[in-house]
DNA sequence: GGAGTTTTTGCCATTTTATTGCATTTTTAC
DNA sequence: GTAAAAATGCAATAAAATGGCAAAAACTCC
C-alpha cells in the first residue's frame, strides 16, 4: 500500500485527509506487529515530517477504526493494540506472557461458535498466549 | 465450590488463606461472566461481610492469577477482565462492541496455529465480537 | 486560486485503570 | 500466646484514555 491508496481509503470513508491519519495508517501498515498508540507516536517521532500530537493521534486511530480501516485487538497488556485491515489472510496473534509482545501468527478462521439467540457475530480473534523465543531463554534471568 | 475448596486452593498454592482472597475468589466463581476490579469491588460492597480495600483486590487477583486460580482475559475494552480458572470445559468469550458486556460461549478448543521456533504456547482464547441482542435491538436508539 | 464552511488539531485539564511505598494488621508456625 | 512472615489499607503516583474549546487545516464552491 502507498500513500496515494491510503489518501483514498481515508476519503472513501468520508473523512478529510489529514497528516495525521495518513500518518498514523502508514505507520501501522509498515509496522510487523500491531501497535499502542504510544508506540505510534514513538514511532512518528523517530520519523521525519510532522508529529502528531498524543491525543491527535488517539483520535484519528478512533476514526480510523470507526470507518473500519484499523482494527482495535483483545489484548492482555494494558494498552490498546491495533493493527491495519487489509485483504490479509485471516490470522490469530501471539502474546508472551512476559515481555507482552503481540505478533501476528498466520491461521486460518477457528470454527465460530454458537452464540445466544439475538446475537450478532461479527469477528472472530484468536489470541495464543505463552512466551515469545527470548522470554523462554532468559526466563531465569 | 465451597469455602472450604477456596480455602483450600489458596493453601495449596503457597499462600495465606485471607478474607480478601477468599471474597475476590467467591465473587470471580460466582459470576456468571468475568469481571473486572472494579466489578469485584462494587459486588463484595453490596454484598454483606468485610469490603477489601481497591488496591488489596488488585493485589488479591494478582495473586491469584499468578498462581493459577484466576485468569486474566484479553479484552477490547479498557479494564481487564478476570474469570476462574476451573475445571470447565473450554470456552470461548463474546464481546459486544456497544455495550463491552463479555460473556462466556460454550466452544471447544480451537485447532493451535503454528509457532515461530522457540515459541511456547500455553493457553488459546477465543474471541466474538459482535452485537449481543440487547445492543441489536436498541442499536438505532 | 481565494473566501467561507466544516472538520480536525493541539493544548489543557480530567477521568479511568493500575501500581508503588510504607506503616499497621493479620496469618501462620511453633 | 508469641514471634516471624505475609498481607492489608491508605496516600501518592503512574499509565492510558477522554473531553472541552480556541486555533489551524482541509475541503467546497465559485
Amino acid at each position: 500500500m502507498n500513500d496515494p491508496d491510503f489518501s483514498r481509503c481515508i476519503r472513501d470513508a468520508g473523512g478529510r485527509v489529514t497528516a495525521a491519519r495518513l500518518a498514523v495508517l502508514r505507520c501501522l501498515a509498515a509496522a510487523e506487529e500491531p501497535l499502542t498508540p504510544d508506540e505510534v507516536l514513538e514511532h512518528l517521532t523517530q520519523t521525519p515530517g510532522h508529529v502528531p500530537d498524543r491525543v491527535t493521534i488517539y483520535r484519528a486511530i478512533d476514526w480510523l477504526s470507526a470507518h473500519g480501516l484499523v482494527r482495535r485487538l483483545a489484548t492482555v497488556g494494558r494498552a490498546a493494540r491495533y493493527e491495519p485491515v487489509e485483504d490479509r489472510e485471516a490470522h490469530a496473534h501471539f502474546q508472551c506472557r512476559r515481555c507482552g509482545q503481540t505478533r501476528c501468527l498466520p491461521a486460518p478462521s477457528p470454527p465460530l461458535p454458537a452464540l445466544p439467540p439475538g446475537y450478532v457475530a461479527e469477528r472472530v480473534e484468536l489470541v495464543i498466549h505463552g512466551l515469545c523465543a527470548a522470554c523462554r531463554a532468559g526466563e531465569n534471568a
